[in-house]
DNA sequence: CGATTGACGTACG
DNA sequence: TCGTACGCCAATC
């Protein structure tokens, strides 16, 4: 099985790999990263396939824009998502993160600038 | 092959 | 400020 089925996803992939320990981003901010704005719920279907893929992804860095572990309940358990975002250093608390906008990381900006 | 769903986000009222 | 509608595109029913 080809892990290179498509090329968007093989891009969002990477992106999400970039993200350092203790940071979070969003799906939108992925898409927007890869110039297709309006196409979030691809990132989330790319994430979905990612547990085929390798290297693996930490899928558990991407919430949404509100900084909801909407994700969580693809994961084995669910908790996990939590706890390795404790683990990392990051607070949740009733599946939100807690202070999100001070652990967003946000390719376009990251990445972009120096 | 047509309709529905989905780890989202923006627009509109 | 909150709730609802729509767009995206692929996979599934």
């Amino acid at each position: 099985m080809e892990n290179g089925g498509s090329v968007f996803f093989d891009m969002v992939y990477d992106v999400v790999r970039l993200i350092p320990p203790g940071r979070v981003t969003s799906y939108g901010a992925i898409a927007r990263y890869l110039g297709t704005a309006r196409s979030a719920r691809m990132v989330g279907w790319a994430m979905n396939a990612s547990h085929s893929v390798q290297p693996p992804v930490p899928a558990h860095r991407v919430v949404n824009r509100i900084g909801l572990l909407s994700g969580k309940a693809h994961f084995h358990p669910p908790e996990h998502m939590q706890i390795m975002l404790e683990s990392e250093g990051i607070s949740v608390r009733n599946d939100q993160i807690v202070n999100f906008d001070a652990v967003f990381w946000d390719p376009q900006k990251e990445l972009s600038l120096d």
